[in-house]
Parts: structure tokens; C-alpha cells; sequence
DNA sequence: TGTTGTGAACTGTTTCACAGCA
DNA sequence: TGCTGTGAAACAGTTCACAACA
């Protein structure tokens, strides 16, 4: 570690989370999800070459992450995998629950409402909402849908923390300031537009539109260097991920 | 410019478009759908300030971001928001179509089958594809549901440059390298796996477990710093975007 | 011996600050 | 005068290469 360790404290503290790279954040779910695999597959043991090579990044790197949480592997040998595995989950914040709120039931929120894959990882689907009297009332996957007047209020009874929105792009600021007014500090934009948000509420965005246009720039590029791969070419450029169809 | 310029050569030669950094594509194509809006709104110049203000960027970021593509802003003035956008379209090969298909019509599939903002951005649905007898044979927006295994001849006839993969995550694979067999060059990916792909294409990733674990990472963190915002809070950390529900 | 953990070099990105021009 | 375009500085992220050690 490159800080002196604090006396008394553990390795899972603010100061340890505080300093994380960004970039290694989103590779660390990588890793994890990859060795569920493995545990699956009676692996006791991974070395950062293995690990590497099965979740598609430079080795070092890998060991550069993971020495940000501190894990302890084994020279010589490699990581146990069920303690990396539960090291990650702490580091990851996913040793609670966090109920996700979702609201724009259209084409994309029915897809997300209908993704198994929530609960299973530790975020439950607390609520569902759209604006459309025809939609407000119906449940999907058993879960009702509310009108957006009720965000305050229900996110706040359920302790929703995390935020989607999958609302056409006009109608996502006001969603927004209602899922922030009901305390939400953490929400996932899926509406093609630039949110405003307080200082302390955290925005990410998934903009498929953004990229289909990135890989169009590749396929232009390509063919104004013949086919040829440039420097630039070949392998994963973006690593985030995964939503099962 | 950096470089002299090549006699005869313009500006969206493979010199200039091959020297674009990748962070700054992503950021082009955010930049082009404001200035939709502006056309739209009946604007007819921007200043870096105001566009960088909408997207959410510094401005000098967004200035350089332009140089890159060799715009000539006017000084004292700002940008010409019609000559800005069809510069912007040019840089990120939107000039010609992209036929777009698509593997693995479950939930995800079927919403992205159904976004209406593909062939409006250029980039028309020209296939669908699944594996599941049920769906085959079934049209979805006007467009019919094939076989994977015609991935190869219905690819290569209807000159598709960029597949996407909505399939669960063990079918990922297979269908990546039918596409690439069938010489797609282009991928996005929303499986959550990771694929391996020869040098020469170009691979990106969509997932939404990563996401929501990055947002859960941050949710923890703020706990453990008593709700503080640190130097890491706040504001938009990814830039990708945009399914309209 | 084989693999981790990490300083140090490198590469890419962002921000600053200001010269140059309409 | 006001805003663009861009060197240069600062920062962030990646990769290298090797000492430390089970």
C-alpha cells in the first residue's frame, strides 16, 4: 500500500474507498462477476495472469487494482478465490441491499423491469413508476406501477437509493429533481439528454445512441485506411456491461 | 492544426480522423445532438461557453474536442451551428448509413427492436436474429426474425457494419463469432461476458450490472464519509447515452 | 520457483492561460 | 472587444519491470 496503514483501522474504511480510480472501480464488478465463474467452477485458487486473460485487461493492471483494496493474494501462487471474491463485495458496497427505483415504463423500462438480474445482484427493483394512466396500476414482474407524483414519497418509505431513469429524454429532468427531492443520491440516465443534478448526487449515463455513433466513427475510419487496422483498432475499448435478453 | 496540412488532402482524411482521441469521439457525438436542439430551437451560432454548458463539459475541453476535427469557429463569435453539425456528422462517418442487426430477441432485444431512434440517427435495423423457433418467423417493427444461423448470408447481403448482441450470456460467444464471420467489424456488446475478437474488430460493451455497481460503490462510500460529498462526488462520471423508452 | 505488489516510466486526458483573429 | 484555437502544464490511468516473498 502506498499510505501507512492507520492504526485500528480496517481495510475496508473511507480512506481506502475514498482513493479508488474510477476506471478501477468498473473493472472490479468485472472481476467479480468473473469469479462467480469460477467459483462455479470448484476453482480454489486464480492467479492475476488467469483472471486477466478471462476478463480481457493487462495483468498488471489487474494486480494495480486489486491492490487498491488491499487483497492479500499469495506470491507464488496466486488469489484464494471465495476471499477475493467477498473482498470485492465489500469494497463494492455490496454487503447491503440497495432498492432501485425505476421510472419510464416504455420500451426500455419494460425490458429493465423484466431483467432477472436486479434482485439477484443485490438490487432489488423497490418501485416502478410512469405518468401514463394506462400503465399506473399495472404490476410487472409483481411490482406495481405508481404515478411520479408518489417518487417522493414512496422512495423515501422504501429507502430507495438508486435511481433509473428511462423516460423519453423532455420528461427526465423533472423525473430527476423528484427522485433527488426524495433523497436519491445515486441515479442511472438512460433518457438521451445532460441532467442537472446537485453537487452531491452521483449521474451516470447509458447512451446507446452515443454508442452507435462511437463504432460508426470506427467503421469510417476503417475504410479510409483500407481495411488495415490502425494503433487504434481491435479489442474492447469500453468496459461496462450486462443486461441479459 | 498540429500538422501541416497534406496539399489536396481535406479536412476529414484519415490523417485527421485517425488522430482523434477516443475520449473526445464520445464527446463529439453528445456535441452533435445538441446541436440538433439548437437547430431545432432556431439558433444559428453557439459559443463554446453555451454548448459546453448544455453538454456538461469545460469549455475549453469542447474546444479542443472541436480542433480535433479541424472546425473553424469564428472568434468573437462562436460556432455556426448548421455548418458545426454537418462537420460533426462528416467526422463521425454518419454520412452514410450503417445497416444495424441485431442477435437475441428477449426482453432487452425487444426493446432495442422496437427504439424508434435507430434508423432516425442513421442507423436502420436491417435484421433481426434469434435462435428460439417461437420468435423466428415473427416480424417486430416491420422487420422479420431469422435464424442465427443465416447470420452469415443475411450479413453479407445486406452489407451490415455494426451487430449487436442482446443474447443471455453463454449464446454471446457463438453469435460474435458468426458475426465476425459474416464480416462485421463492429460490435456492441450487451451480454454480460466478455468476448474475445480478432485484432481488427472493434468491440464495445454495454453493462448495466457494472453500472449499478459503480453507483452501489458510491452509495458506500458516501455512508462511510457521513454523507459528505468528497473530491470524487458529484456531477456526471460517464458519458455514453441515450435509449428513449 | 512462480507470482504478487509496486515504484517508475509512459501514455492519454484535462485544464490552464493566452496569443491571434473576426 | 470577445471568443476561438492551441501550446504547455497538470493530472489520471496504464504498462513495465523487478524486488519481495510464500
Amino acid at each position: 500500500m502506498t499510505k501507512p496503514p492507520q492504526a485500528g483501522s480496517d481495510d475496508t474504511t473511507a480512506e481506502r474507498l475514498r482513493s479508488i480510480p474510477e476506471a478501477s472501480v468498473a473493472r472490479l464488478a468485472v472481476y467479480l462477476r468473473m469469479l462467480g465463474e469460477l467459483v462455479e467452477q470448484g476453482a480454489e485458487t486464480v492467479s492475476s495472469d488467469e483472471l486477466a486473460a478471462v476478463t480481457g485487461v493487462n495483468p498488471a493492471k489487474l494486480r494495480k487494482d486489486l491492490s487498491y483494496i488491499g487483497s492479500y493474494g499469495i506470491r507464488g501462487v496466486g488469489y484464494e478465490v471465495s476471499a477475493l471474491q467477498h473482498r470485492l463485495e465489500l469494497a463494492l458496497g455490496l454487503n447491503h441491499r440497495q432498492a432501485v427505483a425505476l421510472v419510464g415504463i416504455g420500451n426500455l423500462g419494460h425490458a429493465l423491469a423484466g431483467y432477472g438480474g436486479f434482485s439477484g445482484r443485490g438490487f432489488p427493483l423497490a418501485a416502478l413508476f410512469d405518468i401514463d394512466p394506462d400503465l399506473v396500476g399495472i404490476h410487472i414482474n409483481g411490482i406495481l406501477v405508481e404515478h411520479v407524483d408518489a417518487i417522493p414519497a414512496v422512495c423515501s418509505e422504501r429507502e430507495v437509493t438508486i435511481g433509473m431513469i428511462a423516460t423519453p429524454g423532455p420528461a427526465a429532468q423533472g423525473v430527476c429533481d423528484l427522485l433527488v427531492t426524495a433523497g436519491v443520491r445515486c441515479i442511472l440516465n438512460f433518457a438521451p439528454v445532460v441532467l442537472q443534478v446537485p453537487r452531491e448526487v452521483e449521474l451516470r449515463k447509458v447512451d446507446l445512441a452515443v454508442e452507435l455513433q462511437i463504432l460508426a466513427f470506427h467503421v469510417a475510419r476503417r475504410n479510409l485506411n483500407g481495411g488495415q487496422p490502425s494503433s487504434l483498432n481491435g479489442h474492447v475499448v469500453n468496459g461496462s456491461g450486462g443486461l441479459e435478453a
